[in-house]
RNA sequence: GCGAGCGUGCUGAAAUUGGUAAACAGACAGGACUUAAAAUCCUGCGGGUGGUAACACCCUUGUGGGUUCAAGUCCCACCGCUCGCACCA
């Protein structure tokens, strides 16, 4: 009898397969294509359990995909640029080079051993030249369209990393790697007008059918859009105004100062002003800070602006601390009866608070807008509801051209500038005449140097001996390299599209094929994502598109993501974090053996697996020790993909032994089949047989909707019945059979192996996927649920689509169980095959 | 503060358009086999009342109301948890 040697099973197959190129997928074929992409990993060195779930979600797609008789593409790349192989090769005095390529070569095997259908053939890594080489070129086609431009500005700086953030990364103030409070640096960077697609990448949310609500939630909360007006405001004794943007235009005339940044161009004038540069300072700080106090500070300017709509009003201009340059003009009217902050600011410099809006003087500062309210004390606005209000004072204000209605946006143009070494150089020059100047394209790629100094604190290629000097290669004149990198994201952005045609060496990508592939139909991976990679992304393929590339503009058509892996969590008392496997538990207490003694612990709650909290588990140890399958089906049994996985040690033991059961039985006992010949059957084969094919239904229909929980959970109904059911020789083959067919996507190499021992020749997957047998699956006979006045009584079995009369007539008759007095029945609900209720 | 989502056994979870709550697992307990253990197999496993018993009846999806013949599912209020954004004008 055969005994389950995953290891010797695995290998088979997987060598199998890469010997065959099972995984390449066809060209020039009249078959209908099949995107699967998994967000590609970067190379940390070892795969964590993240990864495992990602990559089998993705896989049990991809092989369903394939089996269905699609042309399936489901690459795999390396995301491998980045802060971290800088700090490794500081670290461990080897090059950042050096360090990501050992990383890729040993994830790479650990990937291969999960048993990925995955096109290896079409591998990139975005740290090659090969890659990087086509992303200067879209920097330069971005340039030549004016989609990336150079500017001076304040800017996130990590003290610690020593670079600059995107404000994406900035997380309640801290660094999102380092965890470094940010502090404001003022830099020329550079920048990618992703706020000129804002509209678009808004309203196109729409277009997303297959993207969880809540991650389109996000974008467009992201995006950010709010509807109002930028009115003028001209300044007393100049010919020059400020513009502010105010979503409550009607709100004017209960205008009582007006609040600047301490950023706006107006501050240059103040330049010179000791008082106001440190009153600026300690702005910037708060604003730094984030300082939950919200206290308002405000600094008086001596101007003052008129309001437009009455010429004899002067209007006292501030800066302030609440009013942040990065949204709307920077500058905003003062409101204070009707609107928190300007409350507050008003209170404390004792400013004018003047209610206009009819019976609200006492419950200042009154901020809803309803139906109902009246304004009041507002010229032409007395008397007037608010919404209609606002109407006619956006027509007053176009009229009397004093401003325009206009909407803002929260997205910000996308700093890509990073002062690092491990990074794509930007394809720029600086020539001795002043001039900024882009690098033609046979002029690429701009290579990294090879021999960075990493140990000197700031920009390793600023640092660089060498490696910036140039010339123009147009005049000869002396020129100066651009030292920045492109923030990581800029790769990430478009290697779905290069995956389209991986090898191409002298464009980005081939539009034929791009056009065959795009877009991608399946995207798999992290919701820590659903912001910055999934917008970026959307940005690109509009860029691009701009750029004359036509391309389907939006990258993914549908949108997995999947929870993360958690595992349970124990601390000392002094706080210390420690490794659940060293745990022992006695009387419902926790300890951990500390030479003789016993420590106690307490039990944290369950949470993501990470370094710091000591609670991960290497998911490479894991399929050595008890099989890739195991790892593949326990990984995906247990919850639902979008929802967090609880990693059980148990769990892994029970499907292991699970798929020991199985393999013992049917080694040596089954003859692998795919007809099945009709003939009479006995009740015990028909129930069997029956069920097999309903079990093909449903577990078809819960692949496709990505509910592979309860689609195991069938596949184990289906085995229990086989298991204890005695049934013919025939019927064991046709249904075991089936079983290897369907859970052949999850665990393939087991299910291969089975099904090869047992005379199938050739693969799994070139069989079709199964089809239930309709004609038989018809049950004749049904269950239908009793009730008496909506509470369940019994269930009888009956003939399906029985009427309502006969089954009444059973029921109520003298054999029945049911005691039913007929002459009390008020009313009787009847749902076919499923329910009868008596109104008693 | 704003926005979204979620609360079901000891645990992970299932439950078509409202229609048999707890499928499928894990942990645990008991039993068989064994000198013993492991492995394997079998049984039980939300709560309560009655009965020697097979069984019968009642209750149960965070709490309280409502709609309905019928509510885990729909509506209202409250409590709790998670996530995203946060002085966004």
């Amino acid at each position: 009898m055969g005994k389950y040697n995953h290891k010797r099973i695995e290998q088979r197959w997987q060598s199998y397969w890469i010997e065959k190129n099972t995984y390449k997928p066809e060209t020039n074929t009249e078959k209908k294509k099949f995107y699967v992409l998994e967000m590609f990993p970067y190379p940390s060195g070892q795969i964590h359990m993240g990864h495992l779930r990602n990559y089998t979600i993705g896989d049990v797609t991809s092989r369903f995909y394939k089996v269905k008789g699609y042309n399936v593409m489901h690459p795999m790349g390396w995301d491998s640029f980045g802060m971290p192989a800088e700090n490794a090769a500081i670290e461990n005095n080897v090059s950042p080079e050096a360090w990501t390529e050992k990383n890729i070569k040993n994830m790479k095997s650990q990937l291969m051993k999960i048993g990925l259908s995955i096109d290896w053939d079409r591998e990139i890594s975005t740290c090659s030249k090969n890659y990087y080489k086509h992303q200067q070129k879209l920097f330069l086609e971005f340039f030549k369209n004016d989609l990336v431009y150079k500017k001076d500005s304040f800017v996130n700086w990590d003290p610690v990393d020593k670079t600059v953030l995107a404000n994406e990364q900035v997380i309640d103030g801290k660094g999102w790697r380092s965890g470094a409070i940010v502090e404001k640096k003022k830099l020329s960077q550079w920048f990618l007008r992703i706020s000129r697609f804002s509209n678009e990448l808004l309203s196109d949310l729409e277009l997303l059918e297959s993207w969880p609500d809540k991650v389109k939630l996000m974008q467009k909360n992201w995006i950010g859009i709010s509807n109002g007006a930028e009115i003028k405001f001209k300044l007393v004794n100049s010919q020059k105004s400020i513009n502010v943007f105010t979503t409550r235009p009607e709100t004017l005339f209960g205008a009582s100062f007006l609040a600047l940044s301490v950023e706006h161009p107006i501050s240059s004038k103040f330049k010179e002003n000791k008082e106001f540069i440190e009153f600026r300072n300690q702005c910037l700080k708060m604003q730094e800070v984030r300082e939950s106090s919200q206290q308002k500070i405000g600094y008086k300017t001596g101007l003052f602006v008129e309001h437009p709509f009455l010429m004899n009003i002067k209007l006292p201009v501030y800066f302030c601390n609440y009013v942040l340059i990065n949204y709307g003009n920077g500058a905003i009217f003062g409101c204070p009866a009707h609107d928190e902050r300007d409350y507050d600011f008003a209170k404390k410099y004792n400013l004018k608070i003047n209610c206009i809006f009819e019976k609200k003087e006492s419950d200042l500062p009154y901020c809803d807008m309803k139906e109902e309210d009246i304004l009041t004390n507002s010229n032409f606005l007395n008397g007037k509801r608010v919404f209609e209000a606002q109407k006619i004072i956006l027509e007053e204000i176009m009229n009397k051209k004093v401003g325009v209605s206009c909407s803002k946006f929260r997205l910000k143009d996308w700093g890509v500038s990073r002062q690092r070494y491990w990074g794509c150089p930007i394809p720029i020059i600086y020539r001795e005449d002043g001039k900024v100047i882009a690098l033609e394209e046979n002029q690429l790629p701009v290579k990294l140097p090879k021999d960075p100094n990493l140990n000197l604190p700031g920009n390793p290629l600023e640092n660089h001996k060498s490696w910036k000097r140039t010339k123009c290669p147009k005049t000869g004149l002396k020129a100066i390299r651009e030292t920045d990198t492109l923030d990581t994201f800029f790769d990430s952005s478009w290697y779905f599209l290069r995956f389209c045609s991986p090898n191409l060496t002298d464009e980005p990508f081939n539009l034929g094929e791009v056009l065959y592939w795009m877009p991608v139909d399946h995207y798999i991976g992290g919701v820590e994502h659903a912001i910055l990679h999934l917008l970026y992304s959307r940005f690109f393929v509009r860029a691009l598109k701009l750029c004359g590339y036509d391309i389907p503009k939006e990258p993914f058509s549908k949108l997995i993501t999947q929870g993360m892996v958690c595992h349970e969590t124990f601390k000392t008392k002094d706080n210390k974090w420690i490794e659940p496997e060293k745990v022992f538990s006695k009387n419902n207490q926790f300890w951990i053996k500390s030479g003789d003694t016993k420590i106690e612990l307490t039990r944290g709650r369950s949470e993501k697996m990470s370094k710091s909290k000591k609670n991960i588990v290497d998911p490479d140890r894991i399929i050595s020790e008890y099989g890739a399958d195991t790892a593949r089906l326990f990984m995906i049994s247990d919850s639902p993909p979008e929802r967090d996985l609880e990693w059980s040690i148990d769990g892994i033991k029970a499907t292991r032994k699970y798929l020991d059961k199985i393999y013992t039985l049917l080694s040596n006992n089954l003859e692998f089949t795919i007809n099945y010949e009709k003939r009479k059957l006995s009740e015990q084969d028909k129930m069997v047989y029956t069920f097999t094919n309903k079990v093909i239904e449903e577990y078809s229909e819960d692949i496709k909707n990505y509910r592979f929980n309860t689609a195991v959970a069938k596949l184990r109904e289906l085995s229990n019945l086989l298991i204890k059911t005695k049934i013919e020789k025939d019927m064991f083959d046709f249904c075991w059979s089936i079983f290897l067919r369907l859970i052949y996507i999850i665990i393939p190499h087991f299910a291969q192996d089975l099904a090869t021992n047992s005379g199938l020749e050739g693969l799994v997957e070139d069989l079709d996927w199964p089809v239930s047998d309709k004609t038989h699956v018809e049950n004749k006979k049904i269950n239908i649920v009793v009730q008496i006045n909506g509470k369940k009584k019994g269930v009888v079995d009956v003939k399906k689509d029985l009427k309502k009369e006969t089954l009444m007539k059973t029921i109520l008759g003298k054999e029945s169980d049911y005691d039913i007095d007929e002459t009390k029945v008020k009313k009787v609900i009847f749902i076919p095959n499923k329910i009868i209720n008596f109104v008693i």
